[in-house]
DNA sequence: CGGCTGATTGATCCCGGTCAAATGAGGTGG
DNA sequence: CCACCTCATTTGACCGGGATCAATCAGCCG
């Protein structure tokens, strides 16, 4: 039920791309061409591509999440980003010789993959193209600087009132919101290792939440029930996020 | 004293790009042309650009050491990163609509400015420097994610030592490190901001890798006694820097 | 029904924050 | 040369947010 039909999940890259940096009719012609190239399935739990890998395609997601992260050798792991529909996954990666993350996705995906040769043909019709992905390139920057400061400066309940706040905004951009609900297919065990907690002090971070009447989650729906406070708990600013929309 | 010659301070520059990505011998002296052409300098303790500005031009540091940081409403601060010799922040910065972080300068520096269309020439005379300069910023990206596990996921002890063993791999490219030691120009509260630690603990951290042997810190010059017991303590692991030195 | 994964709760502990003060190293003006 | 100020480092005492350990509970599937 995270996936939507298969027709039109392009959509949610052209919403993403043009909220960062608006495209030319003729480069939103070439995005979709080359998206419906290869499109490609994967199920829940499954690693795209792993810290060492040798670099190979671009990635478009479609629909269904994902997320970066990065583990110890003890096993302490971090996720250091969501990837949510629309979202491209390292542009140009090709040029350095080994990856520094893993991806893995948290739901079943759909996405497709560009070749080095596919992306650069893409990326020269059109100028906007090659600007708009390259927005996205550092709008995924801004995010992980954002993050840098949540996980050294936030406290937990601030911390994760910013990530269900950015949540939301990205969301919201491609389509994913209904009212003030949305999809949150995330465990509880993904969401410590996106905010640097326990397991056991998210638990708890949630029912504070909750208790505050600013969010409901449950059957992984998350309902914001007050976004002003959320965000001002948060201190949130969703200027990083780079999303011009009016 | 921190602040080189003038002659020859794009040798920074051409050594952090080479060991990103190769450049060619046009490329190369394209860059030191561009280098020249407008060279800055600014005092210690300046911004240099703020969070909410409009992005301006393409920086590139060619002495001196700056921080990348974020600030909360109430004061607290969050370095997300250093700024070294060699350094380029934010190419392509142009194409986003307002800056998401702060820069300042934590010596004096010296770093050179490029405007846009001067940028986009600099690129366009050679496909080398063009990915060398997208290898910057993907190698941002990947320091960026790296600081993200460290903040979220390593405890006060191993965060240090792994922030040193950072600047010490990157200052090694660009010719800053003799032996181990090299100037080491960061106020305990700057190393505070950037590991997530209350000034207190990381004195109290830094005392303890002096104690066990690891460094020596003092006159703002820092020497690493023991590097791979450095590295065993922080699970450093070079990769993500992507310096593919010999 | 048993097994599995994820959510929840309780009890205890400790890493690192906070508060407060002392020490030291320039820098400056008289 | 000294008094004084500022800024950075250091130390001591105390406290609390969040980790850890250990169960229990709930939903789902075969």
């Amino acid at each position: 039920m995270l996936v939507a039909g298969d027709i039109g999940q392009e959509q949610a890259v052209l919403r993403r791309l043009n909220a960062l940096r608006r495209v030319s009719e003729t480069g939103a012609a070439a995005i979709k061409a080359a998206v419906r190239e290869r499109t490609l399935k994967a199920a829940a739990g499954e690693d795209l591509i792993c810290e060492g890998d040798r670099p190979d395609n671009v990635r478009i997601f479609l629909s269904g999440w994902a997320c970066r992260y990065k583990a110890l050798e003890d096993g302490r792991r971090q996720i250091v980003n969501f990837v949510l529909p629309g979202d491209t996954c390292d542009a140009h990666i090709y040029l350095v010789s080994t990856i520094d993350h893993s991806i893995a996705t948290l739901t079943p995906v759909v996405y497709c993959e560009l070749e080095r040769a596919t992306f650069e043909k893409l990326i020269s019709t059109d100028v906007t193209v090659a600007e708009a992905f390259y927005c996205e390139t550092l709008a995924t920057g801004s995010i992980q600087r954002e993050w840098a400061i949540n996980l050294g400066r936030r406290d937990a309940l601030e911390r994760v009132a910013h990530v269900i706040c950015e949540l939301y905004e990205r969301l919201k951009v491609v389509g994913l919101v209904e009212g003030n609900s949305f999809a949150f297919p995330v465990t509880q065990t993904d969401l410590a290792d996106a905010t640097g907690l326990s397991t056991v002090h998210l638990n708890r971070t949630l029912q504070e939440l909750r208790a505050a009447g600013l969010i409901t989650l449950r059957d992984r729906s998350l309902t914001i029930l007050a976004f002003q406070a959320l965000a001002d708990t948060a201190m949130f600013n969703p200027n990083y996020l780079h999303l011009d929309r009016k």
